[in-house]
RNA sequence: GGUGCGGUAGCUCAGUCGGUAGAGCAAAGGACUGAAAAUCCUUGUGUCGCCGGUUCGAUCCCGGCUCACACCA
């Protein structure tokens, strides 16, 4: 019988599908911890509205990425590739399978089959472009582009804001045009990867969004995101849940209709990541209602 | 009961000096290599409240009705 490789079973989805309860279930039965791949659970500060695992839930089983990080740090796919592969090495070291949970496709897709390594970029540098941008605006932003980096103006989203500034940052930093580092090329693990996704069909899954944002705001959203009002600023703060209720405090709706808006930014929200991973081939679907751990077993 | 204002897309509303209409939001679909719960792209949608009149032609003008809101009684 040949040694069985590592493995690491991603479980993925769009929000409120119902990965963390799972997870948890499927990393119980391996004896093995959780690898999160959630862009905003691993904020210290962001407890409610992400709905991270309870406490007691993260009791259960050990959890990397959920509350590794500071909203005040810079987080990103390349330095959660780098941080999720240590955690892989670490897990790997007493059991050979590993779970990796959440909803961040990038995230996912920077762990699985890597990110071109781009040259960090100083803080400094994005923060002089995006106040030039909000001075200037787009026009201005699309110009520079223009005029600095051909190569990226050319084939890049001209009218995404984040794009351009991007690409400006990386220019400014490097002296290189981006395009000349985003070569594309995956990066092959040392380790199995099996990709389980949850589904739900969308009225289903709407309900249990609509529903869980009631939850959270019974749970105490409204006062969690008071506290960080100050802050709002933050590009972790660019969140669902938070920036809805920053518009309430600073005045510019009713509360009633700030709840709406988070309900309906989050049905948005799992649409867009449906269409993420509705384009990765190797995810083995299930719906979310009825899986059970033997459908994991007959993939392993 | 009287006066005024309104009834146009799922919602909020614009508009047509008479030639059957359009924005935002929502919705649907898509993209996305360091902000990714972000950001960006594409696409519909209609008995223009109801019944008559004038007119070649009415969502628009006229009359009546009806519903909503406000004020007066």
């Amino acid at each position: 019988m040949s040694k069985s490789p590592n493995t690491v079973i991603v479980i993925c989805g769009p929000t409120a599908v119902g990965k963390t309860a799972f997870a948890i279930q499927v990393a119980q039965h391996f004896n093995t911890s959780i690898i999160s791949a959630d862009s905003r659970q691993c904020y210290n500060e962001l407890n409610i509205g992400v709905a991270k695992p309870f406490t007691t839930q993260l009791q259960l089983v050990k959890h990397y990425f959920i509350n590794s990080h500071s909203i005040q740090q810079q987080v990103n796919a390349g330095i959660f590739e780098q941080y999720a592969l240590q955690a892989a090495n670490k897990i790997f070291a007493n059991n050979p399978i590993a779970v990796m949970v959440g909803g961040t496709g990038l995230y996912i897709k920077a762990f699985c089959n890597g990110i071109d390594n781009i040259p960090s970029t100083p803080a400094n540098v994005r923060k002089k472009l995006t106040e030039q941008y909000q001075h200037y605006g787009l026009l201005w932003l699309q110009s520079e582009v223009q005029k600095r980096d051909l190569a990226f103006w050319q084939i890049g989203e001209q009218q995404n804001p984040h794009r351009l500034l991007r690409a400006l940052e990386v220019l400014e930093a490097s002296g290189r045009s981006i395009t000349t580092y985003q070569l594309g090329q995956t990066t092959a693990r040392p380790f199995r990867i099996i990709k389980i996704g949850l589904e739900l069909p969308r009225p289903v899954l709407n309900e249990r969004i609509n529903s869980r944002v009631h939850q959270m705001v019974k749970a105490g959203l409204i006062a969690e995101a008071k506290t960080l009002l100050p802050l709002q600023h933050l590009q972790a703060l660019q969140t669902v849940g938070y920036r809805e209720l920053f518009e309430y405090f600073n005045g510019l709706v009713l509360i009633e209709k700030a709840i709406e808006n988070i309900q309906t930014n989050t049905r948005q929200y799992a649409k867009r990541q449906m269409t993420w991973f509705k384009k990765d081939d190797t995810i083995k679907w299930q719906t979310a209602s009825n899986i059970s751990i033997s459908d994991i077993q007959s993939h392993l």
